[in-house]
DNA sequence: GATTGCGCGATTTTT
DNA sequence: TCGCGCAATC
């Protein structure tokens, strides 16, 4: 038992107590990933039967580190056969093992067993058709709130029925001026339903229902699950804590893990009294505390707990480190959100060469995706790789949704949604109206609006409409005959290809276009990958198009590799929770930003921006930057900032000087406001702190034609002149061949010119100068 | 059915 | 400010 020699004494005693409820609270950095793997790789080294263990995530990267670390442990430890053991370990995220169990046991709900999975988008547009439908006031029942409201309800184990019972869910809709809320939920609920499928929260909410509804089916997974294991509980809703305390019933192994003080997705539902209260949820709750951290430095964790001890909910704790003191953190006022990217672009830079770090030890943290504007540009600039995190995931490309709306249609023809999103993509004839007209008669019948395309000549569609129905309904039928015979992958490329899609993309030579032919191959090769891959033995094991689907809407784009790429990566707060990084960035700490006037409206919520915040610094190792802003864009307006509350929250003894007014940072950096350079942008802002007249901006238009190529050399684009060669992040390469008004380097509206085609109209924001033209 | 031009709104987002 | 979605066009 070598493995438990690596662990210190809480850390083993987490490991060893593996019978009867244990809750595990783990600080940030103090091992919990190792605890939990050892955990797991100890009960199978013990005898107990992989196939009985339940181990729960958030995420499929977590799931996926989990299994492959609790694989290495065994195999240190001379078990043979690891692997396949491994595999049989019932690991996954709430929603993919729901998922695979709802397939199994789908019948019992009435659901097909290849039941769409619909993702946020798809829910958005259904909510959409619902609200259309109903007459109703799509500015009132905007699909994002009603949606929302239908989600927390599900979170909260409220079906339609209860809710529409329910006084106070009813009374706030009246108050919100939105009292019809209870009536599209049923409305939506039960579409999904004749769609044949579940939204994300189903999966939780139906996953509950099943249980409790048939008894047979909770005794199978209360007995087939002898050993529990939740990873991030403090991120649980109530709908997973529910779920969990049934499965757990019986044998009440349980073991949760999580911190308090990380608890920061309270909008999407998540309680952090689960985690509070789980003392109180079992007799003989054994508590065990992972305090010491092995991450970072005295300086940064003192920072991290000086701002969370001012919270009230919290479970009593202190995180301590054997490390070094560290440097001092320092903290670094600039003029404006622009000279905030500069300077934390030009540190970078400066780190780099001084102290030898790579690109990817360093992170940018901010609060709101907006925020990443200044760094990209200044980064840019500086010739500094870097990567965004959290734009759109590979599978809400328009591109890849449309082929894989065929794929579910083919497999799912209850699938409404993805039926509206092709039946006239690409455009063969049947328009807004004839589906309007589909969609009524599918609601006057209660049938499907596929049933009502099948049978169109039933209902008096016009000769040319009916054609192009019937057209379409054998082309989906022959897809469904084929994939009787063919793989998947081979009925995906006939789908593209049959449609015109691969077509027009391979003929759209643009940049964009040429991305966007090169992801449907990357989802053609992925779909190779899923469903040919030989099958290994045991009961999780199922390779159709319909599993592939099922998972493929459970994936983010996190979950793609792309871990070791050598870039600065910039995120938002809670798109780095479980990261850790050398270097790190906390940026735009400014009262309203962050802590963020919109989410706080009471003290719990200024709590869970502390523990934001709590996260964010926690996840550097050595050396932590704290930045805000005098003045700030923000919608297009400039606003004057406050520094954050939580800057005053941190004894002044750990921070470097580089306050207010004096020269920042030690560094020998010049703040900004005492540099020559000064942008437009800045000089307004100036201008309008210390309360003269601004400047008045002329916007400059430059006419850009597109002439595709490559290999340019980026060049500092101090400013921008007629013949030089620019790019565009998404157009790609072109020319400016005319500046009107001034000329610098800001350009207010670009014309982007792309061969043969229309004008487009771009924003200064993403040019960048690639090549100068001499004479 | 495709194109254009205004008006509105704008956090965080594991699945 | 910027992007989207809708209504008004051809």
């Amino acid at each position: 038992m070598d493995y438990l020699e690596e662990l210190n004494e809480p850390q083993r005693e987490a490991v060893l107590y593996t019978e009867g409820p244990l809750m595990i609270i783990a600080g940030a950095g103090s091992g919990k990933t190792k605890v939990l793997t050892t955990r797991i790789a100890h009960l199978m080294a013990k005898g107990v039967d992989a196939f009985t263990i339940l181990a729960l995530t958030f995420t499929n990267k977590a799931a996926r580190e989990m299994k492959e670390r609790v694989e290495k442990i065994l195999s240190g430890n001379g078990s043979s056969a690891a692997g396949r053991e491994v595999r049989n370990l019932y690991i996954g995220t709430f929603h993919s093992v729901f998922a695979r169990i709802l397939r199994t046991e789908a019948s019992h709900l009435g659901f097909p067993n290849n039941f769409t999975i619909y993702d946020t988008d798809d829910s958005k547009s259904l909510i959409k058709t619902i609200v259309r439908e109903q007459n109703l006031d799509e500015k009132i029942y905007k699909s994002n709130y009603v949606l929302n409201r239908i989600s927390a309800a599900k979170n909260s184990l409220v079906g339609w029925e209860e809710y529409a019972q329910d006084f106070h869910a009813r009374n706030d809709d009246q108050h919100a001026n939105r009292p019809l809320i209870y009536k599209l939920y049923e409305v939506y609920v039960k579409r999904c339903f004749r769609n044949g499928a579940m939204d994300f929260d189903d999966l939780l909410f139906n996953m509950h229902k099943l249980l409790t509804s048939f008894p047979e089916v909770l005794h199978k997974y209360q007995h087939k699950f002898k050993y529990i294991l939740i990873d991030e509980y403090q991120d649980t809703n109530p709908a997973q804590y529910a779920i969990i305390k049934l499965l757990g019933a019986v044998y009440e192994n349980i073991c949760v893990v999580g911190d308090d003080a990380q608890s920061i997705y309270s909008f999407r539902g998540a309680t952090i009294q689960n985690i509070l209260q789980f003392e109180k949820d079992y007799d003989d709750v054994r508590v065990v505390k992972l305090e010491q951290n092995y991450r970072s430095t005295k300086s940064i964790l003192k920072v991290a707990n000086e701002v969370i001890a001012n919270n009230k909910l919290q479970i009593q704790k202190v995180l301590w480190t054997d490390n070094t003191p560290g440097e001092k953190i320092i903290l670094m006022r600039t003029m404006s959100d622009n000279d905030e990217g500069r300077f934390v672009a030009d540190i970078i830079a400066e780190q780099k060469l001084r102290n030898h770090y790579h690109e990817k030890d360093f992170a940018i943290l901010y609060r709101t995706n907006a925020q990443s504007r200044s760094f990209e540009e200044n980064l840019r600039r500086k010739n500094i790789p870097y990567r965004i995190y959290g734009g759109l995931s590979f599978y809400q490309r328009k591109e890849i949704k449309d082929i894989v709306a065929y794929l579910r249609l083919i497999v799912n023809t209850r699938d409404e949604e993805a039926l509206r999103r092709i039946i006239n993509y690409p455009v063969r004839g049947i328009g807004k109206t004839s589906l309007e007209k589909a969609s009524l008669i599918a609601n006057q019948h209660q049938i499907t609006l596929w049933q009502v395309l099948e049978q169109a000549a039933m209902f008096g569609f016009r000769a040319g409409t009916l054609n192009a129905i019937e057209n379409f309904v054998i082309m989906i039928k022959s897809f469904q005959i084929m994939l009787e015979k063919h793989t998947a992958y081979e009925v995906a490329f006939r789908v593209g290809k049959e449609t015109g899609i691969i077509k027009e993309l391979f003929n759209d030579k643009s940049t964009e276009g040429v991305a966007r032919y090169e992801n449907i191959q990357e989802l053609l090769n992925s779909i190779k990958e899923f469903t040919e891959t030989p099958d290994e033995e045991g009961e999780l094991a199922d390779k159709g198009l319909g599993s592939y689907l099922q998972q493929i809407t459970l994936l983010t784009d996190a979950d793609k590799g792309d871990e070791d790429s050598d870039v600065v990566r910039l995120m938002t707060i809670h798109a780095a929770k479980g990261l850790e990084f050398p270097c790190v960035f906390v940026v735009g700490l400014e009262e309203t930003l962050f802590p963020n006037a919109m989410s706080v409206n009471d003290r719990e919520d200024l709590e869970e921006e502390r523990r934001l915040f709590y996260v964010a610094v926690t996840r550097a190792k050595t050396k932590l930057w704290l930045t805000y802003a005098n003045t700030r864009y923000r919608f297009g307006n400039l606003v004057q900032n406050d520094p954050s509350r939580f800057l005053d929250e941190i004894p002044k003894a750990y921070l470097e000087e580089s306050f207010v007014g004096r020269s920042a940072a030690g560094a020998g950096y010049q703040p900004a406001w005492e540099r020559p350079y000064m942008s437009q942008r800045d000089t307004q802002a100036k201008a309008s702190v210390s309360g003269m007249a601004s400047a008045k901006v002329t916007p400059t238009k430059v006419i850009v034609d597109h002439t595709p190529s490559a290999g340019f050399k980026p060049d500092d684009p101090s400013t921008f002149e007629a013949g030089m060669e620019v790019e565009h992040q998404k157009f790609g390469f072109g020319k400016i061949l005319k500046l009107e008004g001034n000329s610098g380097n800001r350009i207010a509206t670009v014309f982007f010119h792309k061969a043969g085609e229309k004008k487009i109209m771009l924003n200064y924001a993403r040019l960048q100068v690639v090549k100068k033209e001499i004479g």
